[in-house]
DNA sequence: GTGTGTGAAGGGTTTCACAGCA
DNA sequence: TGCTGTGAAACCCTTCACACAC
């Protein structure tokens, strides 16, 4: 298969949002323009970035909304089913847990763990955190797919290292720090800090 | 001054937290090609990022990592104790008003809001949970320079206008939906389940 | 007429490769 | 010799523009 940008795939998730909000107006079909307008980009972009997978569209007449959502969340896989682990029981760590948006695509976190043995025992959300020192045996136990890092930059390559010995292959990273893994595991990483530094630079130019 | 771009800018926070690490490690000097080592990219990279602000190393020898972290310091603006507010306080919000990579950083989250009843008044690290009814005076009161968005999709948007109106001009979004600013705010989304969908989508082409 | 799908053009970012300085 | 700084080349992504289907 082509290889598709990651820009494309991010899109993507934006278009299955914006997707959710037509359909709950019960609006039946959408063109190009109007998805473009609502995500802040164009509408060549917009079909260009399905052209990538299909035609989805009618020409002269737009998208079905109903059937462009089913399509693309077939092509982000979110039909499913992931076993989420999070490493980390701190502030975000917990936050994630209990996020909602996760569940409602088929994201069901199902094992949370943490070092720290005053945390160990006392539940976030539905479930408990568990030690990290069983984490291997854990996640083979509990079948997890994906695995989110929300431990210190100190923790943070050590935790990666262990998930790849325990045969992850998706890592979403909170930690401030960039972790190695090899080629075949595929890391995401989310660092607000980052963020909030592009926009104090963003500031500082004006 | 010529535009960069956002990749330059984020890469730069990165060097900034690899060069925290080498300093912490009494490291004296430090090369493009081992910046790039640490964080996964080329070094010819590093050095056009580093290029576009002046010249910083010295050929031969490479970078004095001090030296080198606090000017990038300074082109982001990290010297500024940038005064922070942060709309919802719910998981994510509370959260971040705890993340202490911001403080570390000189990001000083000085107001937190909601709408909910239940959750004004109700204490979030140091802060008092602050009704978003009186969000344009408290963010002028406090004087805040940038807004972090924690509230639902439905009111993100809603908050978003409210903000450009106290005259916010930096918003880190945290809901799962686009937001519409004038071009003269800078806006910057954190969406966790976009990177995760990004993952499913890995997964599933393998 | 309307709006998709797409080859081609355009623009921007990354990589290459080497001159030049410590 | 070692490593930076930087034009030029390569690459990738976005935008254009239009044929074509409804």
């Amino acid at each position: 298969m082509k290889k598709i940008s990651d820009s494309t795939i991010r899109r993507l998730s934006r278009y299955y949002r914006s997707l959710d909000q037509l359909i709950k107006k019960n609006m039946e079909t959408v063109s190009s323009d109007q998805l473009a307008e609502m995500d802040g980009i164009t509408s060549a972009q917009v079909r260009k970035d399905l052209s990538f997978f299909g035609t989805f569209g009618k020409r002269g007449l737009g998208y079905n909304t109903k059937r462009l959502q089913s399509q693309i969340g077939e092509i982000l896989g979110l039909h499913k089913n992931w076993r989420v682990a999070v490493v980390g029981a701190g502030n975000i760590g917990r936050a994630l847990v209990k996020y909602e948006e996760f569940s409602k695509q088929g994201f069901q976190i199902c094992l949370v763990m943490d070092a720290d043995p005053e945390k160990i025992g006392t539940s976030v959300g539905d479930l408990i955190t568990r030690d990290t020192r069983n984490l291997k045996a854990l996640i083979k136990r509990e079948k997890i797919n994906i695995a989110i890092i929300a431990v210190t930059a100190n923790a943070a390559q050590k935790v990666a290292d262990q998930l790849v010995e325990a045969g992850i292959k998706a890592i979403l990273n909170f930690a401030p720090i960039s972790i190695k893994t090899p080629p075949e595991v595929r890391v995401k990483s989310e660092n607000t800090a980052i963020e909030i530094e592009a926009l104090s630079y963003f500031l500082t130019q004006k």
